[in-house]
RNA sequence: GGAGAAGUGGCCGAGUUGGUUUAAGGCGUCAGUCUCGAAAACUGAUAUAUGGAAACCCGUAUCGAGGGUUCAAAUCCCUCCUUCUCCGCCA
């Protein structure tokens, strides 16, 4: 690895600035109107003011330190000379001491409340993100694949899946509860299969696996910026300030948080199969049924560190990488482009691939690919040197794809009108059987 | 879980009776001299962030993190984090 050291400077880690405040600063007027795209409700004003308060303080203080520091030489001299420190001098530096006491106090509490602010402001959408309210103001950009015509009713993939005996909802529900599922005999091993097959694939394109830890800390959690907004979605531990992953792209860009790479480390590519964990906060009743909202499912996820110049051809390839996967297995899926009201907190630009499901006769979203520019590495406060410079970095990151959600695809799409399940050509090598057949 | 040790610049490593240390020294890196070129040798430079300044430069902060004591903290006190060693428990 050329990660040529590790920051450990106690000041850049305090002050770590979330959204840079000199883009606020500087450009009021795009921030604002980014804000307004994305329906989000925040005050800049009030930020600048605060922004500007800090400042005065700082300096302030500063000078306050400059006077303390040149006495306090003083007294280090008399001393030396065996000369005595009059009271009324020592009474002075106190005067200077409680001063600037005073007025850190009054800095932190500043501080605290623009850091407050920044923490919530999220990443200012591209150029090219289509402008609008929810969801169905995103722009579907191509249609891949033929949808199968069935010359009988397809039927839900938990349906198939019960049936054939490779899921289990009941068990799940008894040992967890609801939105959970449980595999079983060939289930399984259509389960190892897709994971082994993302994975394998990935890697032929030079991504690097890796395996992370499946719990993480509050900074990872803020990195790569789940927290603050996005807690109440988050499984956390009771005793151990802990949270479950919602999914492996934090742990694996939080490998780089407060790391400096040499340019040639750009760009460095990763991939990791994890398991990943939602509370699906707020979704009471939607999709209560089979793999498509657990609170617990797999997913290999794609995560890249760029040089800024190529993040915009590095999201196509992203994109490009996660649709092809899909391609093998021949699962048709449209690309959609997210509008602006529709993107994630840190994303800045963001396409979803979403998955034909004959049974269900929707498109669902198996992957979510994101430029994310410099947002996360401003807070991670991971750079890289550019002509001796220290620059950010900028992190992208995609499923590749969602494993539960592919599996209950192959079962809506690959179905026979026996109830069994044609294994897709690509995956037969990991599986080793040609087909699901219900049991007798 | 119990007991102990440690955490200093890119790396190694001094400094812990508080104040000429603006963090010694070495390695590495960069530049120069030498050379056809390189190595070696020699000379010099070499942390980060931030504020002011066109610039020279000046200020502030940072010795794992956060507090405290003091005119003054790498150094003393408290809390936390991480790593290592031993014991216990455990797949």
């Amino acid at each position: 690895m050329v990660v040529i050291f590790e920051y450990v400077n106690a000041n850049e880690r305090g002050k770590r600035e979330m959204l840079d405040i000199r883009v606020i600063r500087e450009d009021i007027k795009k921030v604002k109107r980014a804000m307004l795209n994305r329906n989000q409700n925040v005050n800049l004003d009030r930020l600048l003011n605060l922004d500007r308060e800090r400042k005065i303080l700082v300096s302030e203080i500063e000078q306050l330190r400059f006077k303390r520091n040149k006495w306090s030489e003083e007294v280090c001299k008399l001393k030396r000379e065996n000369k005595s420190v009059s009271v009324d001098f020592v009474a002075d530096i106190n005067a200077i001491k409680d001063k600037i006491q005073k007025q850190n106090k009054r800095l932190l509490a500043t501080e605290n409340q623009i850091e407050y602010f920044l923490a919530r402001i999220p990443n200012i959408p591209d150029e090219s993100v289509p402008i609008g309210k929810d969801a169905r103001d995103n722009k579907v950009v191509k249609f891949v694949g033929d949808l199968r015509k069935f010359s009988f009713k397809p039927k839900y993939h938990w349906e198939i899946g019960e049936k054939l005996d490779i899921l289990d909802f009941n068990a799940a529900s008894k040992i967890s509860g609801s939105r959970f599922a449980v595999l079983k005999n060939e289930g399984c091993d259509l389960e190892r299969a897709i994971i082994s097959f993302f994975l394998d694939t990935h890697k032929k394109k030079g991504y690097k696996e890796i395996m992370t830890p499946y719990l993480v800390n509050r900074a990872s959690m803020r990195g790569t910026g789940q927290l603050p907004n996005l807690e109440e979605d988050l499984f956390k531990c009771a005793n151990d300030d802990l949270f479950l992953i919602p999914t492996a792209e934090v742990p694996v860009t939080n490998i780089h948080r407060d790391c400096v790479f040499e340019e040639s480390f750009l760009p460095q590519k990763y991939v990791s199969y994890s398991a990943c964990f939602r509370r699906e906060a707020g979704s009471y009743g939607r999709d209560t049924k089979g793999l498509i909202r657990n609170h617990q499912f797999d997913k290999v996820e794609l995560v890249k560190f760029v040089k800024p110049e190529t993040s915009d051809e590095e999201l196509e390839s992203l994109v490009f990488d996660a649709g092809n996967v899909l391609e093998l297995l021949k699962l048709p899926y449209r690309l959609v482009l997210l509008c602006t009201g529709d993107i994630g907190f840190s994303s800045s630009k963001t396409y979803d691939l979403e998955i034909w499901l004959a049974g269900d006769g929707t498109y669902r979203e198996i992957s979510s690919c994101s430029n994310f520019k410099d947002f996360q590495a401003k807070r991670m406060n991971i750079k890289y040197l550019k002509d001796k410079k220290r620059e950010f970095v900028y992190t992208l990151n995609g499923s590749g794809v969602a494993v539960g959600r592919t599996f209950a695809a192959i079962l809506e799409n690959y179905q026979q009108e026996d109830g069994s399940i044609s294994i897709p050509e690509v995956l037969r090598k990991y599986t080793e059987f040609d087909a699901i057949n219900p049991k007798k």
